[in-house]
DNA sequence: TTGAAAGCGCTACCAG
DNA sequence: CTGGTAGCGCTTTCAA
């Protein structure tokens, strides 16, 4: 059977209070016993469980991820970032992919309570946002990762989609664009609705007009990306240029554009969103507005430590500047094609 | 406070005996009281803590996966593929990455022991295979996942790699190649060495000779392979072909060449390894060898279900068949460049 | 059908 | 410095 406290302490000749003592460097413990114990423990393979632990009121020392979906090179590496910050601190990460659906939401929300998860990082949407209410009422420090959710009281790290769409809309302003089309996430998704209103107020503010049925909405996968581009690309007067909302959906519109043989960037320009490792892969390298990602998992977790240190703490709303990142599938517009 | 089981009994007027077998449809209670408790477990948003279950010798529902980086697109596929099957059985995960440094293997290794996960999913390679045995010895159901470690009594999940390289070569070779190089994974990491000896085999019993200096080994790292590629190309009489044992190293070649101006497939092919979505995105898109990554998260999980309900079920060793993807980054060889 | 009581392994508080 | 003891929230016999 698995070496307990008891077993330490009775091999050790002490109480399970000293060994406990040992365990967690507390209290005084003279160097002799405390090497001795190490010794024993060593000696039986002892390793304190964190579970019993953690019912005596302590922490589990769990984060849990919350993400649409973790194999997404976005997420995935929003994991890693997230990770890494949290193992610096001892805690480790428990992921749940929710594919956006508000039930698997749910049922994910549900499990971390009833394992009762230090923290949480929140980087999917839902429909539905009280179902964080049961969370907040709770204590349950939460963090939104590259997400809003103004109804909620809560931690918030976010890059300035607005800016980033801004940052497009000039990209593509500047190169003679005036056709412009927009692949979007769906609309529920506040994070594609502010890239979208920063691309467009960009454009109004530049005097353009850009024409509403040049927005479509799209899952977040490649092959809807292909699929709502096809659509835009079909039409009798197409636009020159597209934005996509992510760096999959421009990969899929890369991809649409392949298969009617319009050559990117010469008749087309697009232009993603997230600057994944994807983006620096395709053919052409993909212009893109990176969001600093490493930066924000990291300050995620900085914010949920410091709210388990002191629940007090006033929730905050750190926004980060995107930055445009230029590679060549955009580029002037050519009105004679 | 948070409501725990007695305040629900309590509540209903029944001992917590009578709420536990209602949380866990255990023994006989009468419809009637049944559905009261629910109720009253609903309006006091009573979540049953799964870390006290756990301490009453039950399952954690908790199961590790550990793997060398889950930003890494082909990682990040096998933690979602384990995840959903995970979930779908109750368990959850936990990730862990160790950038293939043992120090980081031991210490996630151990903080599994301490967290009492059920089961561990090892994706990773380590130095010391001895690393695992504590585990084995203490009965944690583990299973390799896409690596390999014949000293050690574990359930393995692997992708045929010796026919995967195989299936590279005799491609390669169909089509006139005969100087080939190789990007090859740390020679520690038994999947590449597998994947070389497979490809050598082919070449072997082709009658052709592969020349050792064309094999370079690589971190797992786009930078990495590029570097290397460069190497490799820029020696007097360069290979026509180059297979590299994941499509990152993969991406580095495509990249090294564009920065020689070697055209691909037109002077130089390039085969990867993996079938990740990188593969399908760049330009050209990728031949490559496709692991059934799903697949294999599925089966490793349900090798832990069955170890888990039967610890005395006999090791095994499944084995899933490549499949060669044939997209555009390698053609006939044109010996005249 | 239902309840009382004995832990699970560990921490924290209070004595000594 | 070190030990005793009371839980933490839940499951599991064993009785009633």
């Amino acid at each position: 059977m698995k070496a307990t406290i008891y077993d330490i302490a009775k091999e050790a000749g002490v109480s399970i209070t000293t060994v406990s003592q040992v365990i967690n460097g507390k209290g005084k413990i003279s160097e002799e016993r405390r090497k001795e114990i190490f010794r024993i423990m060593e000696r039986l393979h002892y390793q304190p469980s964190v579970i019993a632990a953690a019912l005596t009121g302590k922490k589990t020392y769990t984060l849990g991820l919350i993400v649409p979906d973790i194999s997404n090179p976005f997420f995935a590496e929003m994991a890693r970032a997230v990770e890494d910050q949290g193992h610096r601190s001892g805690y480790s990460l428990m992921i749940c992919s929710t594919d956006n659906k508000d039930d698997r939401v749910q049922s994910y929300l549900t499990l971390m309570r009833k394992k009762r998860v230090d923290g949480i990082i929140i980087g999917t949407g839902m429909d539905d946002e009280r179902m964080l209410n049961p969370l907040v009422e709770a204590g349950i420090p939460i963090v939104l990762i590259a997400r809003e959710m103004p109804s909620q009281a809560v931690h918030t790290v976010i890059v300035d989609d607005g800016v980033g769409g801004g940052l497009v809309a000039r990209h593509l302003l500047e190169q003679g664009h005036r056709r412009m089309a927009i692949l979007a996430e769906h609309p529920k998704v506040s994070s594609s609705r502010n890239r979208i209103i920063g691309f467009k107020q960009a454009v109004d503010e530049a005097g353009m007009i850009l024409e509403n049925n040049g927005i479509r909405y799209c899952d977040y996968t490649v092959e809807d990306g292909k699929r709502k581009a096809l659509e835009l690309l079909g039409e009798a007067v197409r636009p020159t240029a597209l934005f996509c909302c992510n760096d999959l959906l421009a990969i899929g519109a890369l991809q649409a554009a392949k298969e009617l043989d319009i050559r990117v960037p010469d008749q087309l320009s697009v232009v993603g969103f997230d600057n994944t490792i994807l983006a620096s892969v395709t053919d052409p390298p993909l212009t893109t507005v990176a969001q600093p990602i490493e930066r924000m998992g990291k300050i995620a977790v900085d914010l949920l430590m410091q709210e388990l240190t002191d629940p007090s703490v006033i929730k905050q709303r750190i926004v980060l500047r995107p930055d445009l990142v230029v590679r060549h599938s955009a580029s002037s517009s050519r009105p004679d094609f």
